[in-house]
Parts: structure tokens; sequence; C-alpha cells
DNA sequence: CAGGATGGCCGTAAAATCGCCGGCATGTCC
DNA sequence: GGACATGCCGGCGATTTTACGGCCATCCTG
């Protein structure tokens, strides 16, 4: 268990500020069942001790312009460490690059992409995905639907422990 | 274009936003280059208009126990309409399902799943997954090593226009 | 010039922040 | 076993910082 650190307060604190990161500490502590000092304590610890990596803003895809989201399958020539290097290298620095993985299955890579629409994705799959060096193939899942977007992380299996 | 209503500095400031979330209206007024005020009116604007549609925290997966997380393809039986919906509902319920939608390719649905290990991935898939009505065929993609995750979304395309 | 939009300044109320105290549990020493 | 030392953690209160709304100045547009 990586985890044993976070009590029942701690996982209020983690969930409520999931769902709100923009809490007023006075706020949360109200929430959590804590004065506001222990409270602002508690999650300055957490995030010094990385159970927060940040905060941020959530934005409405659409309402920005970016209205095709498309998730990329992407196979290459076989591994070796220094290619795979370069190659992560060059999908994380696309800012078109939401989030990207190395997985295990059909594809090597997997790479969730953000455009304002087709003609964007395609420039960007044929000017600077496809001439990557070593990709084999690739394939696009185009969302046609979102059910659910950006869910918070469940905390329970830490409480029933 | 749903968004000639962005100006150099919403863009600024839903930039900033989407870095750090939790920066004060102060600092956040001085980055973009406002006093505060207007900084102010800006970002309330920015939420009632949606552009803004929540603030999050991020939260370390692993240190919160969630090691594995899982790219699920799943594909249904026909679609018929009213299945479709109560398939999504069942999806989104699914506090592990931390996003999910529908994509056009291989697959019908694909969800992002968080699990703390391979067992408990096995239960969700194999209790509440596979017993789902209509699924047909389900195919897990196991994230092996993150190369980028939560990126930023892009708004350069707004100014380049 | 009129009107709207937008930025800046200022005052008030609220929040964050920090030092300090006290309760409670654990451990130790006689 | 009991008294005390120690560490952990929550609460309180004072001070600084921030949020927030009202008001005015400026600029652009017609």
């Amino acid at each position: 268990m990586p985890n044993m650190n976070l009590d029942a307060l701690d996982r209020k604190i983690l969930a409520a500020l999931q769902q709100d990161a923009r809490l007023s500490n006075v706020d949360l502590a109200e929430k959590v069942g804590l004065s506001p000092s222990p409270c602002l304590r508690r999650v300055k610890r957490l995030e010094d001790e990385g159970y927060i990596r940040s905060y941020r803003a959530v934005l409405d895809r659409r309402k920005v312009g970016l209205g095709l989201t498309v998730y990329v399958d992407i196979k290459v020539e076989k591994h070796s460490a220094e290619n795979a290097a370069s190659h992560q290298r060059m999908l994380e620095a696309l800012p078109e690059v939401v989030s990207a993985h190395m997985v295990s299955g059909e594809a090597d890579f997997f790479a969730e992409v953000v455009v304002p629409d087709l003609a964007a994705y395609e420039e960007l799959l044929t000017q600077r995905l496809l001439s990557l060096p070593m990709v084999k193939d690739i394939r696009s899942n185009f969302v046609i639907r979102p059910i659910k977007t950006d869910g918070a992380l469940p905390l329970d299996h830490l409480s029933e422990g």
C-alpha cells in the first residue's frame, strides 16, 4: 500500500477538491468537519507530499473551438530504447496531444488528440503523426458522443481496507 | 466559430487557469497584465458563459492507490436507441470509469478505467462490464507507461485566426 | 456627442495564514 | 501502576492578503 497515510479526513478533502478545486478553505473545512486551520494544514501536506499534483480549470472543449476529440492507436516498428524515447518526446511535444501512454494490446502507443475539426485532424495526422519515424500504422477513433468526461478518481478503496 | 468572444486576455486567462486553477486573482491579473478587478470580471464571465466548466484537483493516481489505468474498447450488439442509452447510463454510473465515449472505429464505446490493481480490474471486467447487457466484446489496453497526462487544451488556434 | 464596453481605483467584507495553546495518545522511567 | 515527557493534531485569534462590488475614466463606434 503506497498510502496508509490517508485517513478519513484526507480522503474527504481529496474528494472535495476533485469536485471543486476552488472551494475556499473555510468552505472546505466546514464540508469535511474541521476548522480552517487544520484543514489548510492538511491540504498543504497533501500538496507537499504529492497526493495533489495540480489544480486545473476544465474548459468546455466545444466552446473553445476544439470540437473534435480523437483517440489514436499508434503502432511502431519494433521498439528500441532510444527510438521509443524520442518517439515519446515527440508525442509529448504536440500540443494537440492531451494525453499519451504506452499501452499493451493491439497498439503500442495511445494518444488522446484534440483539434478544432476534421481538417485540422487531417493536417495533424498526415503532416505530423504519420511522419514520425518508426510509425507503422495509425488508427483513429473519433469521439461521436461524450458520455462521461473528467470523472473524479474513486477513493472508496482506501476506506474499505 | 463558436467563440469570437474570446480575446487575447481571455485566452491568457484560460491558459493560466488550465495550468493552475488556484492562482489568486491578483496573481492571475498580474500574469495576464491586468488589474485585479477587470481580471476577476473576466473570470466570472468565462465561468458564467460556460467556457470554464469546473475546477478540479488532479491527484496522483499511484499515490492514491490507483496504480492501474486501462483503456477499454467495448463492442455492443447492434445499437438501438433505448439500449444504447441504458448502456451509457451504466457506464456512467461506474466510479472506476473515469471517462467514456461513443466512438467510431473498431469499437463502439470506449472507456478509461482506473483501478488499484489487476485483481480489481478482473473483478470489474468480469462482474460488472462483461455482464452489461448487449456487450458483445471487450478489449483491454493496459497502460504500461504514461507519457503525458492531463495536458492542457491548446488554445493557439483561437489567436491565429 | 451619445452609448457601450472595458480598465483602474478604492473601501469593505471575507479568506488565508501563522503562531500559540490544549487535549489526547503513546512511551518511559521510577 | 502512576506521573511525567513527547509528539500529533485540532482550535483560537491576530494580521496580512484577497475577493468583490461600486464608481469613475478612457477608448471606440456610430
